[in-house]
DNA sequence: CGTCATATATTCTACAAAGTCGACTATATC
DNA sequence: GATATAGTCGACTTTGTAGAATATATGACG
Protein backbone atom coordinates (compact mmCIF):
# COMPACT_ATOMS: atom_id res chain seq x y z
CA UNK A 1 0.00 0.00 0.00
CA UNK A 2 0.56 3.64 0.05
CA UNK A 3 2.20 4.58 -3.64
CA UNK A 4 3.15 7.37 -4.51
CA UNK A 5 1.12 10.12 -5.53
CA UNK A 6 1.15 12.10 -8.50
CA UNK A 7 2.08 15.56 -9.37
CA UNK A 8 -2.10 16.85 -9.28
CA UNK A 9 -2.74 14.11 -6.81
CA UNK A 10 -0.66 16.21 -4.26
CA UNK A 11 -1.83 19.55 -5.24
CA UNK A 12 -5.41 18.43 -5.00
CA UNK A 13 -4.47 16.81 -1.31
CA UNK A 14 -2.96 20.23 0.09
CA UNK A 15 -6.00 21.78 -1.46
CA UNK A 16 -8.26 19.58 0.65
CA UNK A 17 -5.89 20.62 3.96
CA UNK A 18 -5.84 24.19 3.27
CA UNK A 19 -9.84 24.00 2.24
CA UNK A 20 -10.90 21.91 5.56
CA UNK A 21 -14.75 21.92 5.77
CA UNK A 22 -15.04 23.99 2.64
CA UNK A 23 -13.23 21.28 0.18
CA UNK A 24 -15.25 20.26 -2.89
CA UNK A 25 -14.72 20.28 -6.83
CA UNK A 26 -14.96 23.55 -7.83
CA UNK A 27 -13.11 25.35 -4.33
CA UNK A 28 -10.53 22.76 -4.87
CA UNK A 29 -10.27 24.00 -8.71
CA UNK A 30 -9.99 27.51 -7.84
CA UNK A 31 -7.77 27.30 -4.61
CA UNK A 32 -5.29 24.97 -7.23
CA UNK A 33 -5.79 27.86 -9.95
CA UNK A 34 -4.76 30.56 -7.42
CA UNK A 35 -2.50 29.38 -5.25
CA UNK A 36 -0.56 26.71 -7.72
CA UNK A 37 -1.28 28.86 -10.96
CA UNK A 38 -2.15 25.54 -11.79
CA UNK A 39 -4.85 25.22 -14.44
CA UNK A 40 -6.95 21.74 -14.32
CA UNK A 41 -10.26 21.54 -15.36
CA UNK A 42 -13.18 20.84 -13.30
CA UNK A 43 -13.39 17.27 -15.03
CA UNK A 44 -9.29 16.31 -14.37
CA UNK A 45 -10.16 17.57 -10.45
CA UNK A 46 -13.05 14.98 -10.22
CA UNK A 47 -11.48 12.66 -11.80
CA UNK A 48 -8.03 13.05 -9.49
CA UNK A 49 -10.58 13.21 -6.13
CA UNK A 50 -12.24 10.03 -7.16
CA UNK A 51 -9.10 7.93 -7.66
CA UNK A 52 -8.03 9.02 -4.15
CA UNK A 53 -10.78 8.12 -2.63
CA UNK A 54 -10.37 4.46 -4.37
CA UNK A 55 -7.60 4.68 -2.82
CA UNK A 56 -8.75 5.66 0.48
CA UNK A 57 -6.55 8.77 0.57
CA UNK A 58 -9.56 10.85 0.98
CA UNK A 59 -13.49 10.83 2.11
CA UNK A 60 -16.60 12.32 0.62
CA UNK A 61 -19.95 13.24 2.09
CA UNK A 62 -22.66 15.16 0.59
CA UNK A 63 -23.30 18.60 1.60
CA UNK A 64 -26.99 20.19 1.61
CA UNK A 65 -28.25 22.31 -1.64
CA UNK A 66 -26.44 25.15 -1.71
CA UNK A 67 -29.09 27.56 0.00
CA UNK A 68 -28.82 30.86 -1.95
CA UNK A 69 -29.83 30.28 -5.05
CA UNK A 70 -30.09 27.05 -6.58
CA UNK A 71 -27.82 24.52 -8.17
CA UNK A 72 -26.75 20.57 -6.91
CA UNK A 73 -25.55 20.07 -3.72
CA UNK A 74 -21.43 19.88 -2.93
CA UNK A 75 -19.70 17.00 -2.36
CA UNK A 76 -17.46 17.53 0.05
CA UNK A 77 -13.84 15.62 0.39
CA UNK A 78 -11.96 15.55 3.62
CA UNK A 79 -8.54 13.62 3.49
CA UNK A 80 -8.04 10.29 5.47
CA UNK A 81 -5.16 9.02 7.81
CA UNK A 82 -3.91 7.37 4.94
CA UNK A 83 -4.10 10.06 2.56
CA UNK A 84 -2.32 12.22 5.01
CA UNK A 85 0.40 10.24 5.54
CA UNK A 86 0.71 9.63 1.64
CA UNK A 87 1.08 13.15 1.33
CA UNK A 88 3.63 13.46 3.55
CA UNK A 89 6.31 10.95 2.53
CA UNK A 90 5.78 12.84 -0.72
CA UNK A 91 6.44 16.10 0.35
CA UNK A 92 9.21 14.41 2.76
CA UNK A 93 11.44 13.07 -0.90
CA UNK A 94 10.80 16.40 -2.01
CA UNK A 95 11.76 18.32 0.97
CA UNK A 96 15.48 16.15 0.98
CA UNK A 97 15.91 16.32 -2.06
CA UNK A 98 15.72 20.25 -1.94
CA UNK A 99 17.40 20.99 1.18
CA UNK A 100 21.18 21.54 1.28
CA UNK A 101 20.86 23.57 -2.31
CA UNK A 102 21.86 26.70 -3.10
CA UNK A 103 19.10 29.87 -2.72
CA UNK A 104 18.14 29.42 -5.93
CA UNK A 105 17.47 25.76 -5.37
CA UNK A 106 16.62 25.85 -1.83
CA UNK A 107 12.41 25.92 -1.68
CA UNK A 108 12.42 26.96 1.92
CA UNK B 1 5.23 24.71 -24.24
CA UNK B 2 6.32 24.44 -20.52
CA UNK B 3 3.89 21.90 -19.20
CA UNK B 4 4.02 20.32 -16.27
CA UNK B 5 6.38 18.02 -14.70
CA UNK B 6 5.78 14.75 -13.40
CA UNK B 7 6.32 13.74 -9.72
CA UNK B 8 9.55 11.61 -10.84
CA UNK B 9 10.45 14.08 -13.49
CA UNK B 10 10.80 17.04 -10.49
CA UNK B 11 12.80 14.16 -8.60
CA UNK B 12 15.13 13.17 -11.47
CA UNK B 13 15.76 16.79 -12.17
CA UNK B 14 16.33 17.44 -8.66
CA UNK B 15 18.88 14.78 -8.68
CA UNK B 16 20.57 16.34 -11.37
CA UNK B 17 20.86 19.77 -9.52
CA UNK B 18 22.26 17.88 -6.61
CA UNK B 19 24.60 15.65 -8.73
CA UNK B 20 26.24 17.74 -11.25
CA UNK B 21 28.25 16.70 -13.24
CA UNK B 22 28.18 13.20 -12.23
CA UNK B 23 24.67 12.97 -13.36
CA UNK B 24 24.22 9.60 -15.38
CA UNK B 25 21.46 6.67 -15.07
CA UNK B 26 22.92 4.73 -12.20
CA UNK B 27 24.32 7.92 -9.82
CA UNK B 28 20.70 9.30 -10.62
CA UNK B 29 18.95 6.48 -9.58
CA UNK B 30 21.04 5.73 -6.41
CA UNK B 31 20.34 9.25 -5.03
CA UNK B 32 16.91 10.14 -5.55
CA UNK B 33 17.04 6.08 -3.41
CA UNK B 34 19.08 7.02 -0.98
CA UNK B 35 17.75 10.92 -0.36
CA UNK B 36 13.84 10.53 -1.43
CA UNK B 37 13.67 6.67 -0.69
CA UNK B 38 11.83 6.34 -3.75
CA UNK B 39 12.66 3.17 -5.62
CA UNK B 40 12.89 2.99 -9.24
CA UNK B 41 14.23 0.74 -11.73
CA UNK B 42 16.74 1.91 -13.68
CA UNK B 43 14.92 1.45 -16.78
CA UNK B 44 12.35 4.07 -15.07
CA UNK B 45 14.87 6.07 -14.63
CA UNK B 46 16.17 6.48 -17.84
CA UNK B 47 12.86 6.41 -19.64
CA UNK B 48 12.33 9.50 -17.28
CA UNK B 49 15.86 11.22 -18.53
CA UNK B 50 14.82 10.50 -21.95
CA UNK B 51 11.42 11.93 -22.07
CA UNK B 52 12.97 15.13 -20.39
CA UNK B 53 15.49 14.94 -23.03
CA UNK B 54 12.76 15.20 -26.15
CA UNK B 55 11.26 17.56 -23.69
CA UNK B 56 13.95 19.63 -23.85
CA UNK B 57 14.62 19.78 -20.05
CA UNK B 58 17.63 18.17 -19.98
CA UNK B 59 20.69 17.34 -22.45
CA UNK B 60 23.17 14.80 -22.52
CA UNK B 61 26.50 13.53 -23.75
CA UNK B 62 28.64 10.58 -23.69
CA UNK B 63 31.51 9.91 -20.64
CA UNK B 64 34.86 8.15 -21.19
CA UNK B 65 34.95 4.25 -20.34
CA UNK B 66 34.86 3.72 -16.37
CA UNK B 67 38.72 3.51 -16.18
CA UNK B 68 38.39 1.02 -13.40
CA UNK B 69 36.90 -2.01 -14.66
CA UNK B 70 35.70 -2.32 -17.90
CA UNK B 71 31.79 -1.45 -18.26
CA UNK B 72 29.89 0.32 -20.90
CA UNK B 73 30.51 4.38 -21.20
CA UNK B 74 28.43 6.54 -19.01
CA UNK B 75 25.87 8.76 -20.54
CA UNK B 76 25.64 12.01 -18.77
CA UNK B 77 22.73 14.54 -18.09
CA UNK B 78 22.66 17.90 -17.75
CA UNK B 79 19.64 20.26 -17.19
CA UNK B 80 18.78 23.12 -19.57
CA UNK B 81 17.60 26.16 -18.90
CA UNK B 82 14.21 25.33 -19.98
CA UNK B 83 14.01 22.48 -17.28
CA UNK B 84 15.13 24.87 -14.68
CA UNK B 85 12.21 27.21 -15.33
CA UNK B 86 9.83 23.78 -15.06
CA UNK B 87 11.61 22.47 -12.04
CA UNK B 88 11.27 25.98 -10.57
CA UNK B 89 7.80 26.32 -11.47
CA UNK B 90 6.67 23.19 -9.93
CA UNK B 91 8.29 23.60 -6.74
CA UNK B 92 7.05 27.26 -6.60
CA UNK B 93 3.15 25.89 -6.67
CA UNK B 94 4.45 23.36 -4.04
CA UNK B 95 5.49 25.74 -1.66
CA UNK B 96 2.80 28.53 -2.44
CA UNK B 97 0.83 25.68 -1.77
CA UNK B 98 2.08 24.12 1.42
CA UNK B 99 3.13 27.55 2.86
CA UNK B 100 1.06 29.06 6.19
CA UNK B 101 -0.28 25.52 6.80
CA UNK B 102 0.75 24.06 10.84
CA UNK B 103 3.72 22.93 11.74
CA UNK B 104 2.40 19.21 10.80
CA UNK B 105 2.26 20.81 7.22
CA UNK B 106 5.03 23.37 6.79
CA UNK B 107 7.39 21.51 5.29
CA UNK B 108 10.36 23.75 6.13
C1' DC C 1 -48.88 24.74 -9.71
C1' DG C 2 -46.17 23.25 -14.01
C1' DT C 3 -42.39 23.99 -16.66
C1' DC C 4 -38.81 26.66 -18.23
C1' DA C 5 -34.72 29.69 -17.83
C1' DT C 6 -30.75 29.92 -15.16
C1' DA C 7 -27.21 28.74 -11.84
C1' DT C 8 -24.33 25.43 -9.64
C1' DA C 9 -22.09 21.05 -9.34
C1' DT C 10 -20.73 16.49 -10.73
C1' DT C 11 -20.11 12.55 -14.01
C1' DC C 12 -19.06 10.18 -18.57
C1' DT C 13 -16.29 8.96 -22.30
C1' DA C 14 -12.11 8.76 -24.38
C1' DC C 15 -7.60 9.67 -25.13
C1' DA C 16 -2.71 11.56 -23.97
C1' DA C 17 1.16 11.66 -20.91
C1' DA C 18 3.91 9.83 -17.22
C1' DG C 19 5.39 5.87 -14.55
C1' DT C 20 7.04 1.09 -14.39
C1' DC C 21 10.04 -2.73 -15.14
C1' DG C 22 11.64 -7.54 -16.97
C1' DA C 23 14.39 -8.88 -20.33
C1' DC C 24 17.75 -7.89 -23.54
C1' DT C 25 21.76 -5.45 -25.67
C1' DA C 26 26.15 -3.01 -25.63
C1' DT C 27 30.78 -2.30 -24.20
C1' DA C 28 34.76 -2.53 -21.25
C1' DT C 29 38.57 -5.23 -18.61
C1' DC C 30 41.19 -9.29 -17.57
C1' DG D 1 34.70 -15.99 -22.71
C1' DA D 2 33.81 -14.64 -17.77
C1' DT D 3 32.51 -10.75 -15.40
C1' DA D 4 31.27 -6.00 -14.54
C1' DT D 5 28.98 -1.79 -15.73
C1' DA D 6 25.66 0.91 -18.26
C1' DG D 7 21.94 1.65 -21.32
C1' DT D 8 17.78 0.31 -24.45
C1' DC D 9 13.33 -2.16 -25.88
C1' DG D 10 8.78 -3.52 -25.65
C1' DA D 11 4.68 -3.63 -23.29
C1' DC D 12 1.63 -2.51 -19.94
C1' DT D 13 -0.45 0.43 -15.71
C1' DT D 14 -1.47 4.66 -13.62
C1' DT D 15 -2.20 9.62 -13.85
C1' DG D 16 -3.50 13.60 -16.13
C1' DT D 17 -6.87 15.91 -19.23
C1' DA D 18 -11.03 17.94 -20.79
C1' DG D 19 -15.38 18.40 -23.94
C1' DA D 20 -19.79 17.22 -23.56
C1' DA D 21 -23.50 15.50 -21.08
C1' DT D 22 -26.13 15.01 -16.84
C1' DA D 23 -28.10 16.22 -12.32
C1' DT D 24 -30.32 19.22 -9.14
C1' DA D 25 -31.73 23.39 -7.07
C1' DT D 26 -34.13 28.24 -7.27
C1' DG D 27 -36.92 31.83 -9.20
C1' DA D 28 -39.99 33.54 -12.70
C1' DC D 29 -44.39 33.59 -14.90
C1' DG D 30 -48.70 32.51 -17.14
Amino acid sequence: MDKNLGELEQLVLLALVRLGDDAYGVSVQEEIRSRASRDASFATIYTTLARLEEKGYVESYQGEPTAERGGRSKKHFIMTKAGKQALQRSLRALRTMTSGLDAKWDTR
